[in-house]
DNA sequence: GTCTATACGAGGATAGAC
DNA sequence: GTCTATCCTCGTATAGAC
């Protein structure tokens, strides 16, 4: 049983933590929903942040996956769209990581060095996207501009959940959804008129799904 | 002293919180700090949370005062950027806020409903702006292109010194310029080539300063 | 208004038996 | 691997003297 309790704390540790906020969750609450003992947690784990630190490290992984490009061919709208989406999944079920994000970075040099290198990596893919977009003749926008972008880009796909929840909003699918169509308005104004078109029947398309 | 001592509570309130994040500064911490007894802080505040909702008070106050809008004419980008520079300041001085806006959002049903009351303005006087700018010509968008720019440009300046934090930016006037400068890239695509020309001279011209 | 002293509970963590 | 028992520390908050 013991690779067994050790992925039962884990899991139980996520689900608590995305639905009380982690500085809300203590390792007693942990071992009494499990129905095991503090002390039991404690063999599997050195301390609460040594779990935060593996679940750090399945997100990591998660999202590495999410900022994988198409290989040999420029991503369209639909492309970035499945993007955009796996990655507000993945931000989703890992949403206590950005919910205490400044906390959770400043007690762990380890967790700030990773975060930091997955905010350099979603910068680096989505400027190289956005490239693409520009010399295929889709978008209209100078270096500087999508740079610029680019960081739009991350701040609002890292705190829209936290945005979309202090605006009240629950809904997990209804969040990820309006927190896409924000990004695409943000790239929306370079496009040439047909693409704009497109993205338009794209929104109108996903609003009725 | 009774006025006083009230007074420089929450003074270092504020600056321990902004300094080291709200969770991690205690009542004792603060008591300590002011040489005083923990008993007389809780003299003169009920509790931490009072302590907090007190500094929102003031928060509130100055942000409502920064988000009036000159009477009787049109704002033009140098009012912009002027008043952009007040809304930072003002989110700078009260960043422990924002660096916990959830957790503390949590905790009071008092400061959710104002903050909420102020994301509501800000938004609304985003709104009117743009809308400003497209009657008098500066600009060209759609309603739902200014409603989704409004809603971006809240999101971008509700969390960009915690963006910019978390890479690592540690300068207050660096900050905030930068900010500034990311929403004015915000609303660029949409303007006329003349004022678009304008808002980078205008960049040019901060980035030196 | 301010202090001293203290109660109380919570959370993190460990020792040692089984 | 798991449990029981326990310790320690910290943070909040109050009582009562001055």
């Amino acid at each position: 049983m013991a690779r067994r309790t050790r992925e039962r704390i884990l899991e139980l540790s996520l689900a608590l933590f995305n639905e009380r906020g982690e500085p809300n969750v203590t390792t007693n609450h942990i071992a009494d929903e499990l129905e095991i003992s503090p002390g039991n947690l404690y063999y599997h784990f050195r301390n609460k942040d040594d779990i935060i630190e593996q679940l750090f490290a399945r997100y990591e992984e998660r999202m590495d996956q999410a900022l994988v490009q198409p290989e040999g061919r420029l991503p369209n709208l639909e492309d970035i769209w499945l993007q955009l989406h796996m990655v507000y999944e993945c931000i989703w079920d890992y949403r206590f990581l950005y919910r205490d994000l400044v906390d959770i970075l400043s007690r762990s040099r380890k967790v700030r060095l990773h975060f930091a290198r997955i905010l350099k990596r979603a910068t680096e893919n989505a400027t190289e996207v956005l490239r693409g977009l520009v010399s295929a003749g889709i978008m209209r926008a100078s270096n500087a501009e999508v740079e610029a972008l680019a960081t739009n880009i991350l701040v609002v796909a890292t705190f829209w959940l936290n945005y979309s929840g202090v605006r009240g909003e629950k809904d997990e699918q209804q969040a990820i959804q309006s927190g896409i169509r924000q990004l695409m308005m943000l790239l929306a104004p370079f496009l040439r008129d047909a693409e704009r078109v497109h993205l338009h029947t794209l929104c109108e398309a996903y609003n009725r799904a």
